[in-house]
DNA sequence: TCTGATTATCTTAGTAACTAAGATATCATC
DNA sequence: GATGATATCTTAGTTACTAAGATAATCAGA
């Protein structure tokens, strides 16, 4: 990536609004995608918790309850009800550790999964064929970005936490 | 912005497999986002809602509580609870509107919202730095692609509910 | 190999945010 | 002024969530 600033004196003020801009605008294309998480899951008969906790089971490999309250924030309390929920809605399986049998995986069911991706690909047919007009160093930046994107939120979540009260 | 494809038999597998890429990686920094509210939330002594909320009303101009409703699909039941706890809170004060008195306009409290602004700005200082090395180029291209993606969640939600059950 | 400490998940009791339905008050139209 | 529509609030009831503890399996040390 290149991230040329000629100006040694920092960003200028024209260059600070735009980047207000961003983050604006990143939040509110957050806010409808959770939106619309919000109504998916209502379709399929699940809360947004679930389906989100589901994204991440079929994104990780062999999850476990206990990580997915870690990466939720969620108690095991409440994990136990949205897997319960998840799988009772036929999304996942309960599969016992035979090496340490107190742990249980969160196994997908995919071809389950592949009916929530049908839905996705109708419903956002249009933006997936936009993203295919992005040239490979355009998509580069992207992809890019929101790595940033991502670790900069984890070190401001973890930044927040350390603050005292 | 350049959306050059000089294939004409559509993206490559290659180039389908970045865009799959990128969405995932949006979809893990929203997370980390919405984790992120709720951390700064519950400092605020208020709730994730509470606080996405108190983001609409400064961003727009006279927010009332029927448009709070229409943004974040709550109800209005649920949405005068938000309202009560963010101006108990106080972050926002409930102004009558004197032409039409049964409206309600909520009147964000500017010096309160700094506070959280500030913190937001400690705990975000590395991010912000990193977007301030981006050339002006790049950051229109963000730009332009936060706001599709905002447009495509817009759309795809109300596709999602025009499907039939 | 027994004992105690740790880990992973689940259970239970209680809280509070949310929905659905209706009440209240104001505005617009005839 | 009567009727219908609109904006917000209220009420009753549901349920996802937290906190604390129970259960059960594993691990570490003597």
């Amino acid at each position: 990536m290149s991230v040329k600033n000629e100006d040694l004196s920092g960003p200028s003020a024209d260059h600070l609004a735009r980047i207000e801009q961003l983050e604006r605008k990143i939040r509110a294309a957050n806010a409808q995608r959770t939106l619309y998480g919000g109504v998916l899951a209502s379709k399929l008969g699940m809360h947004q918790t679930d389906l989100e906790c589901l994204f991440i089971i079929t994104l990780g490999d062999k999850v476990t309850p206990g990580m997915l309250a870690q990466e939720t924030g969620l108690t095991t309390g409440a994990i136990t009800g949205v897997v319960d929920r998840i799988e009772r809605a036929g999304y996942i399986r309960r599969v016992r550790d035979t090496n340490d049998r107190r742990r249980v995986f969160l196994e997908p069911v995919m071809h389950r999964i592949d009916e929530i991706r049908a839905i996705n690909r109708r419903t956002n047919r249009a933006w997936i064929e936009e993203l295919g007009r992005y040239s490979e160093a355009e998509l580069e930046l992207l992809l890019d970005f929101a790595d940033r994107n991502y670790e900069a939120a984890v070190n401001a979540t973890i930044a927040l936490r350390q603050e005292a009260d």
